[in-house]
DNA sequence: TTGCATCCTGACCGTATGGTCAGCTTTCAG
DNA sequence: CTGAAAGCTGACCATACGGTCAGGATGCAA
């Protein structure tokens, strides 16, 4: 125990509570699905009363709405690496990496977006028909100039970009299995360096674009 | 209808039901997981009252069982792709159209499947540490010789496998996010075969396996 | 034809789950 | 200090779901 009491505000109170309602839910969710979940077991986990889960998220659509735009907020920031880069060797790397680290920081949230897809979108339909799609065609468009400017091969943009959501999401959503095939062990951090290495490594020579 | 009516056989009855019970189950499962799916559902689809089911399939977990199985036989006899072949270009090619035929044709089978593994494979646990470990270490073995006959370039080849895997998976379990970026069509014949083409182009380029 | 094994199913049951609510405690502005 | 707003929760409810079962229908071997 760090402190004997804890005299919170309001507001303090609010937003630890979501704060760790959120964060049992993501868990959850990630690891029985929308459907196996219960609204006792996130409770649970969150050290609170089931009942108090619903005075924060009114139902459980509700709160896996939440915890579902949260980690699509997070996989859209990972886009910035890709508008401040030169040219493909620098923004493709700065994207793999930045894409393998929410897989691994956020191995349970980006589950459920994966299961989210799977499932047909249910929730993420309009965010995936207005904002994704503005995302991918401003990068395709990006890449395609890269393509003009002769600084990789002429690869279709989009398979390419698929290329880079599957290499890298692989490693959360599959990451029972490589854990299962790395000796139940999960990876170390030098192995998740040389994943890493090994998906810029062949990515980049694949499309021609190698470090100068 | 194609027959007034049909005097069945005891085994064709009992092949016939399951066969579309699997069906039915395939496609419930990979549309709302395991937790989501209901007899009911499944027994509707299937056309056939839900106590039927349970005639065949004890419970919902044999049930699931059964489907996460089926798909993993086939999963599993895309290997023998690679055994045939004299190198890389062969084998990984053959292996990349074959993973991608199970995408195009067993996509909720692979759907299953992905869900199965991202709940820690509480049915597959065993098949993954026996069956599955066994192919990886071959297949393991047959990149590492390729790699020492300079058939192509020194690359982690669990790596490579986690990324065929991955590249060809995510066009069954992300189809729909593939699809609503197509313009909400799903990908043509003609889309199919550019999406294997480029894998194959950029992963063959990428570890130095080009054709000659 | 007969008898039996297989196949089929409507009706039913126990339980688990999402959600509600009345009433309590705590915070805090005025 | 006070009252209202915010936070909290045990007990409760309706429903949906997995699973059961008694008994009827059907095929099939002898």
């Amino acid at each position: 125990m760090t402190e004997p009491t804890r005299p919170m505000r309001r507001q303090d109170i609010r937003r630890e509570n979501e704060k760790a309602i959120l964060l049992a839910a993501e868990k959850v969710f990630a690891e029985a699905g929308f459907g196996g979940a219960t609204m006792q077991l996130i409770a649970d986990l969150a050290g609170l009363p089931k009942a108090n889960l619903h005075y924060y998220f009114a139902t459980k659509e509700e709160l896996y709405r939440s915890v579902v735009q949260n980690i699509f907020e997070i996989w859209l920031q990972a886009a910035n690496c890709f508008d401040a880069a030169r040219g493909p060797v620098d923004g493709i790397s700065a994207y793999i990496d930045a894409k393998m680290e929410i897989s691994r920081r956020h191995a349970d949230g980006s589950k459920v977006w994966a299961s989210e897809v799977m499932h047909g979108a249910p929730v993420l339909q309009d965010y995936m028909e207005s904002t994704l799609r503005e995302w991918t065609d401003g990068r395709v468009e990006i890449i395609r100039r890269w393509i003009e400017e002769g600084k990789m091969d002429p690869v279709d943009p989009r398979h390419l970009l698929y290329m880079l959501w599957a290499t890298t999401q692989h490693y959360a959503d599959f990451g029972h299995q490589i854990e299962t095939l790395n000796g139940g062990k999960s990876l170390s951090n030098r192995q998740w360096q040389e994943a890493k290495e090994n998906i810029k490594r062949v990515i980049l020579t694949g499309i021609g674009a190698q470090p100068a």
